[in-house]
DNA sequence: TAGATTGTTAATCGATTAACAATC
DNA sequence: TAGATTGTTAATCGATTAACAATC
């Protein structure tokens, strides 16, 4: 503890890709890899790959025959938390909302939805995907009686700010929001904005320049 | 033309969040902005602010009066390419992609879906947000009869890859990819994989390292 | 042993921040 | 004019890539 080097923002992105192209090589019987045959399906320098893996395995890769695949699913799993499960709350049951409810990936994620929560009266009460949807004014109630440290925001850009405040007041740690509104707490409260506009921004530019 | 500065992809990504903010700015009737203004309510620093301000810019700020708030929205609108439409299909109408063709503010990020696509006989033929379902077979028809450059990706994993090879068979330029599998395809196709993994991952790393 | 692939250390590249003169 | 804020140039910081000895 202590002094082990600190895990860059860009590797934090990597690592669940890194899972994903595992869990699929080990599906197919493979057993060992090299970074080289990473890099390669993943489009990115066999050095990186090294580093990577280097700065969250437990044991050393082996000089001419690679890294174990199990072991370092294990270690991915372990690391990005996976396998012990946080729970959430979802604010804001509209189209985008409604899918996250349904969608059975989050599980896999380490994440467990306990509610949703919204506005609307004729969603209140309903069951989807399993989720109770309750109203918005159980919201506080229901945060500090459950010590939930997790919230996404799927609400309209109009509302999300208003939500975030109330999050921020009942001591929530972390808001994954995908309201395009931009939000930044300091450090009182981490935030991840999932933007939708700023990917598109990379996406365009790129077709725009290559063609 | 030739020898302005190349535009980075993290500021790719600020632009969409200046021209938000921009927005609201003008709701409120303020006419002028100073970058420190924005870094603050952004988080960021106000030199970087005036770096990407400049990088697009037409006309130059007015050291101690700051910026026009209209004349930076015209030029983020139109370097963004909101101001023209691009034309694009949305395949795989699951509830991510269901709730992308009901999402009506894709418009004015000049995106114009002009058809899903799914294999599902019970979604062919139906009308979600106002965009006809067509069956799988007619995807290779239809992007070479319209010209379609850019294709959204909403399908389950297991079936990403293959889509993503139909796609790129038709001669597609831009594949904005939401399923969790990372697709790449190096100068052939451009690629933006929005990975809610890659993103969760950054989050509950802050959230540990905090609390 | 020979070949492949590792881990480490150094060099490069890219992005952000700092410093400061220019100017509305 | 004085103050605020700009644009530019230099310094720092962070991440990736390159080089190479170590080793299974």
């Amino acid at each position: 503890m202590g002094k082990e080097a600190a895990i860059t923002k860009p590797q934090l992105q990597r690592y669940p890709i890194y899972l994903k192209l595992l869990q699929e090589l080990k599906e197919e019987g493979v057993t060992r890899v090299s970074s080289s045959m990473i890099a390669c399906r993943l489009g990115n320098s066999e050095e990186q790959v090294r580093k990577d893996f280097q700065a969250i395995a437990h044991t050393q890769g082996k000089p001419g025959l690679g890294r174990d695949v199990s072991a370092m699913i294990a270690t991915l799993e372990e690391f990005l938390g996976y396998r012990d499960s946080t729970d959430a709350v979802l604010i804001g049951v509209g189209h985008l909302g409604d899918a996250f409810l349904r969608y059975e990936g989050f599980a896999a994620l380490g994440i467990d939805i306990r509610a949703g929560f919204d506005v609307d009266p004729s969603k209140v009460g309903q069951l989807i995907g399993g989720k109770r949807v309750l109203p918005m004014e159980e919201l506080e109630g229901f945060l500090t009686r459950t010590h939930t440290r997790l919230a996404i925001l799927t609400v309209p850009a109009s509302s999300a700010l208003e939500v975030a405040e109330r999050l921020k007041k009942c001591g929530i740690q972390g808001i994954w929001n995908f309201a395009p509104v931009h939000l930044d707490y300091g450090e009182d409260v981490i935030v991840e904005n999932v933007d939708l506009a700023s990917s598109l921004a990379i996406l365009s530019h790129q077709m725009k320049n290559q063609f």
